[in-house]
DNA sequence: TTGAAAGCGCTAACAG
DNA sequence: CTGTTAGCGCTTTCAA
């Protein structure tokens, strides 16, 4: 492997004036930089960081540390997000995925002496549960830490939205389909559902509340209750996407029509919300933006400027598609 | 930032002896040993892996590069399969996105040394151009490298198994709906659609084969063309499961029911395949076991073992669901 | 504008 | 079983 002592060997230069063309390239004479870079082009030499991290003790990686078994939608996007933000400040991310590692990924981060930490838990409250780095700056996006500091997402920002969209379309009676009582977001979306139809003076009514785990599965069982009840709702809002797929199916197995019939609302807006039939109104889940957030937070604690808010909260946006009308 | 040194001091031991207990524990008696650990926790010490690394000239992070400007799908069961192979072996897996980077990705694994580069490519000659690395040794998924080993999925295979079931079912009218012509992956199901074709004795009808950039928006068109003709096949295979979306929506603006009066079949076996109404017939990619062929062979490679084929191909399935019927 | 030399934190050969 | 020491490749004083 091609060294900086090499190139200064070829060229009967000291090692200093090799290393000074690569980084400090205004103190060496125009025609010796030339020469060098040339040399080094020649012999395919790359800066080794990892000395020069060691001399420097300062690192351009940053990590986003995954918690989820598959990173899919939400990591994709938070990750845009940061990378553009980042990558203007001269940094690079790397993804690790926490799942199943032998070696938690916080412990390879402080090792390989990262800048920093970007945590991505798609569930707040239910994730893997993951050591704090005492050694690197770190934040959190839609997971709630003490030390840490915290990207969410204004879930209830959220669901009010779309309570007041399917309010002012005339539903009245509106059901609801949940995702586990263990998660945050959860808990979150369906307090601000609740609250939300006592707000409009409506009942709360249980037999038209039904709960999942987040799967498509259980929403299809869930809705099926639902629909088979002497009287049902003229909209099912579920707590994400993938579970308006069983929705979609309930309705289908009885007849009904998505959108005609019976509304469907959901919330992530992940791709495939847009391919369903009829396509699902939901609200976003603005990763992007957070990803961004988050990158820019983290750059700050680790360039040490000012004083970072502890907690950051992102609205999402309300997408209205064919699966509600008007009743 | 804690280092041996510190601990050494405070234990009145020598680095070296520290440096064992971590590295060589055997060689240290059990008490200096426990003694060590336990002040090394104590004192948050993490190995400093930069400076490990720079005298030991080897790393235990592999790269996974992914050229698309989203992750997704692809890159996402590719990782869980490298992961869980490379894992078992020491070695942990970090992801970069070449898209957009303002350094190359390759460089910066050869800059941070990585121990090897596993390049992930959607598209069979169609991805962004990228450097090839001559430090690292590098295995190419989906993507022909003349140096490299090519980890290729057996698209012929598929698409012959495919038309197979569907002229055992009866389908004699069949229409096509291409990828584009500069990838690869399209140009060989293309070539094989018609080659079955052929062996069947079927005639290649040219109105019944479209185009379309993979999307889902380009093969609702393509399928509103092959639809509007005086007569229309009794199935449509689109070239990936992303086109199908489209050709349910044009089946669907026809008043006809997908699976009843009209089969559909995809490619790929991206998660929402399974959900579609009907869930569609396609081809899997078999991803995992890629990235799982890919780390052993990279593994190999930086392993220096034996000799290794330059190209692995990988048969995925069919797989079978209600978008397709007898005739 | 260039060179000599120290040192980042660690490992391993060598000596005890 | 433990300590001393050289050196991995780089950056950065300091001196020329």
């Amino acid at each position: 492997m091609v060294t900086i002592s090499d190139i200064a060997k070829e060229l009967n230069l000291s090692i200093s004036t090799v290393s000074r063309a690569f980084t400090n390239p205004e103190m060496v004479k125009e025609v010796t930089r030339k020469q060098i870079i040339e040399k080094a082009d020649e012999m395919g030499y790359q800066v080794n960081m990892i000395a020069s991290q060691l001399r420097n003790k300062s690192s351009k990686l940053i990590a986003l540390v995954s918690l989820q078994p598959r990173m899919s939608w939400f990591t994709d996007d938070l990750l845009n997000g940061a990378q553009e933000y980042v990558r203007e400040e001269g940094y690079e991310i790397v993804t690790l995925n926490a799942h199943n590692a032998k070696v938690d990924s916080i412990s390879i981060c402080e090792r390989m002496r990262f800048a920093g930490i970007i945590i991505a838990a798609t569930e707040l409250g239910r994730d893997v549960e993951v050591k704090r780095s005492k050694m690197l700056p770190t934040v959190y996006v839609n997971r709630m830490s003490e030390e840490g500091n915290n990207i969410l997402t204004d879930d209830a920002a959220g669901i009010s939205d779309l309570m007041d969209y399917l309010y002012s379309i005339g539903h009245r009676k509106i059901g609801y389909i949940s995702g586990p009582e263990n998660s945050l977001n959860s808990v979150i979306r369906l307090n601000t559902f609740k609250k939300k139809m006592q707000e409009y003076d409506l009942p709360v009514r249980d037999e038209w509340i039904e709960r999942g785990e987040w799967m498509a599965e259980d929403a299809r069982e869930a809705a099926r209750n639902i629909l088979s009840l002497p009287e049902y709702p003229t909209v099912l809002v579920a707590a994400n996407d993938q579970m308006c797929i069983g929705v979609y199916q309930a309705i289908q197995e009885k007849g009904l029509v998505v959108g005609r019939d019976i509304s469907v609302a959901g919330y992530d807006n992940t791709e495939f919300s847009q391919w369903m039939n009829p396509p699902l109104t939901t609200v976003s889940l603005p990763l992007y933006e957070m990803g961004q957030i988050a990158a820019r937070t983290l750059l700050m604690k680790i360039e040490g400027k000012e004083e970072i808010k502890k907690e950051q909260i992102v609205r999402g946006e309300l997408i209205i598609r064919e699966s509600t009308r008007t009743v």
